[in-house]
DNA sequence: TCCATTATTTAGCTAGCACTACATTAAGGG
DNA sequence: CCCTTAATGTAGTGCTAGCTAAATAATGGA
């Protein structure tokens, strides 16, 4: 009689029990991405999100809970994918500088793939918002990256100068992106970002030579 | 009878006939500035800045037009700034990499000067607005600034090379505001700025050398 | 002194935003 | 076959944004 029943021969299966879901919530995460990457978290409103998928309202709010949740399901589903792809670059006992080179010329190719959305979603998107919890959420997967870029350049270096040459990378990276978005060309962007890993390769030779 | 009557001895001064305004519209945006570049133009209300100067929507709106008409003031004014700024350290005769780092350098003590409002006006500030006519603005404003750079670098370079530098120049800066914004320290900032001067001159003896 | 001109004040408008109450539809469980 | 559960469609709420009409105040000129 009370509400919840747990007894009998349950836990068989947990299966929806009302009516089925008329779409696929993490393709609507997908669609909200690309829109938030083309013109950022702001610029883009709930009506054109809903509308994207294919959607109403109602249903957007029944699977999201509001448009910053939203947010936060794009931004983690980025920031893992991020993620790996640093990871995949920095194999181990593979030269710090060639790996710095390779993931600027990634992220430029990255940040370049779709002419209609340059640029990093976290960089681009979701900075300079109004609403400052989006900010904090900003600042928290941009944290993210900056610890994963860390500890991949920690790797017989002192503490500090790890540290530097991570700020260094996450300069670069974002200045990449913000270019991209600029609408600078693929060719150029590759350029900058060689002339980007030179100064990184003189700034790590100095640093272990000081090491010595 | 008619409107327009300019005869007899006029033209002696053109003196404000009626009501005279009780504020300065100059000091206006240099407030107006102020806030934009502390949280963006979209994060930023006609009611705030009419607040913060002291007047009323309508003063507001007979003085400036419309709040994109006062940013359209706010970017000319700092892009003027900006300019000069860069003409400043780029003294004729000096070597293309000590100006380089000098305008890094630079750079990272403005972006960092005011802890309210960290990064470039036209970097943070107007990127990524919901109004694409703002977008626009911001990339006039962003295009003029690259045009003061490549002029100032293409000195005895082909003009291939001063476009790469002059790019590169512009991912770096772009970085540094991203950073500053985000709130990386100055210190860092400036080790960062050093290692990027780093890349610029590394860079610019790779390509004199190919140039002979 | 009176008028033309311009700024300021009060009060409010319209449009668009994120978000939701309510009735309806589609499924499973007994 | 009904009841419960859950997603959907219709229609709209409240709020805030940029912006403005109309009345009032302060100046110069005749």
């Amino acid at each position: 009689m009370s509400s919840r029943r747990s007894n009998g021969h349950e836990c068989e299966h947990i299966v929806s029990r009302g009516r089925p879901r008329g779409f696929d919530p993490e393709h609507g995460v997908e669609v909200a991405a690309r829109l938030f990457r083309e013109r950022g978290y702001d610029a883009v409103g709930v009506a054109e999100i809903v509308q994207a998928i294919g959607i109403k309202p109602p249903s957007f709010y029944a699977a999201y809970g509001s448009k910053k949740a939203l947010l936060g399901r794009v931004i983690e589903r980025y920031g893992s994918r991020e993620g790996h792809f640093i990871a995949e670059l920095a194999c181990p006992g593979r030269p710090l500088g060639e790996t710095a080179e390779a993931l600027f010329v990634s992220a430029v190719q990255a940040y370049t793939a779709d002419p209609a959305a340059r640029g990093c979603l976290v960089f681009e998107g979701t900075r300079n918002c109004s609403d400052p919890e989006v900010c904090a959420m900003a600042h928290e997967a941009h944290d993210r990256l900056r610890d994963c870029i860390a500890c991949w350049i920690s790797s017989g270096l002192p503490d500090a100068a790890a540290a530097e040459l991570a700020d260094y990378v996450l300069v670069v990276l974002s200045g990449l992106s913000a270019e991209a978005r600029t609408g600078l060309a693929r060719p150029a962007l590759e350029r900058v970002a060689r002339v980007a890993a030179l100064g990184f390769r003189a700034e790590l030779a100095r640093l272990t030579e000081v090491a010595d």
